[in-house]
DNA sequence: CATCCTTGGTGACTTTGGTTACAGACGCGA
DNA sequence: TCGCGTCTGTAACCAAAGTCACCAAGGATG
């Protein structure tokens, strides 16, 4: 019988009949509400999370209350953090936080070691590992050495000729205050790169933008 | 015969012979001087180093010419940006200079490739990929959150009473610049935390510079 | 000794981003 | 329609970090 979680997850409907029969029995379900903290920094790892539905968004949160979101674990994907902090047996060092109403499954730390043991399931959060690492070296580059227009152009992009998002939730995105985001959104319309409504910032000019963005 | 590098990556001399001989067949050994650029930003990736002796300073270079250093690669440890690139097949997307006059053997993709299929190899790239994570989210926090006088004292600590390094190369080292270093470590000075003397620091309050760090 | 380079000190200025404090616009429900 | 909450615009101000321009001390080398 294919569930949910083996449409989503491959990986684990090709394991062993036996073993994959205690990760059913050990496997709960959780449905929780947007906002949910999951897991938080300093916390011990409970277990590894199979996300069904929804999104957690991963974020290192600063002492003012701000928060640099780090990236996004889909249906499907494997959170990179709870896969460092099982292996290394240490504390979360993020916060995760469901960004809709979200579905997982969550996997003992027990059982997740035994699937590590398993090549094919090893290779999948292996290759996730790969993934994200360019992604946070990405990220570095940016909060180190980027300006915030650029980093602000750049998140305008390649997301249709529309986008619908608060200018709060903008700079929620980019670690910084909605203030500087009507800013600079101001400054782009003066230029003509993008006109800009209620809830929306509509793209003109992706040329100039993307070359903005450098 | 146990070589340097079984001695070094003792999970290299637990291979299985074959495959082990075939590796020392295509091993190359090279002797660098320091400040060697290895690899930079946007080149492919040609193989996988195992460092002998020295140091390879992994770092993002901005526009400007300055460098955030992310890391160092020591003898028995392995580049995860190098495992990252080799495995996504993608580019590099930073830089690696040597730090002083290094010893290295570079294994090319195919065989690390071949390599990833024995278990301890990959449980030895594995756990170097979860343990770095921390350091990158860590540095992630840092550049993102902490001011420079955080940042500095946290250098400071940890590396003995006096510390002998010229203001640039601790500028160097929190990716900022040579007067800003000067400027911070005189207010140090003058708080009493440290005392100040050509090319090296000597840390008067451990615990006051630690409660500044943070 | 004269010279030159490295290191460090310092003041003035600029840029960037964040903070505070409002005011106006819009939309929705009572 | 009124009132209220959310979203946006904006000005004044502030702090952090970087830049520029110099100068002085120390040490090496001819």
């Amino acid at each position: 019988m294919t569930t949910p979680v083996d449409q989503l997850y491959p990986v684990l409907a090709a394991l062993p009949a036996p073993l994959r029969q205690r990760i059913d029995a050990a496997m709960q379900r959780l449905e929780v509400p947007a906002g949910t903290v999951l897991f938080d920094e300093r916390q011990a790892c409970q277990g590894f999370p199979f996300v069904l539905s929804g999104a957690v968004r991963v974020a290192k949160a600063a002492a003012n209350g701000r928060e640099l979101p780090l990236y996004r674990v889909l249906p499907g994907e494997s959170c990179i953090i709870t896969s460092s902090c099982l292996l290394g047996r240490a504390d979360y060092n993020a916060r995760g936080t469901t960004e809709g109403p979200t579905t997982l499954v969550l996997l003992p730390r027990e059982l997740f070691d035994e699937l590590l043991a398993e090549p094919a399931f090893r290779d999948f959060v292996f290759h996730l590992f790969a993934d994200r690492m360019a992604e946070l070296m990405q990220l570095i580059e940016e909060v180190a050495f980027r300006k915030l227009d650029q980093r602000l152009a750049g998140l305008l992009l390649g997301r249709g000729r529309v986008l619908h998002a608060t200018h709060q939730q903008l700079a929620d995105e980019l670690g910084s205050v909605r203030e500087m985001v009507s800013r600079l959104l101001k400054g782009f319309a003066e230029q003509g790169l993008v006109r800009l409504g209620r809830e929306q910032v509509e793209i003109l000019d992706p040329a100039r933008l993307r070359a903005l963005a450098g």
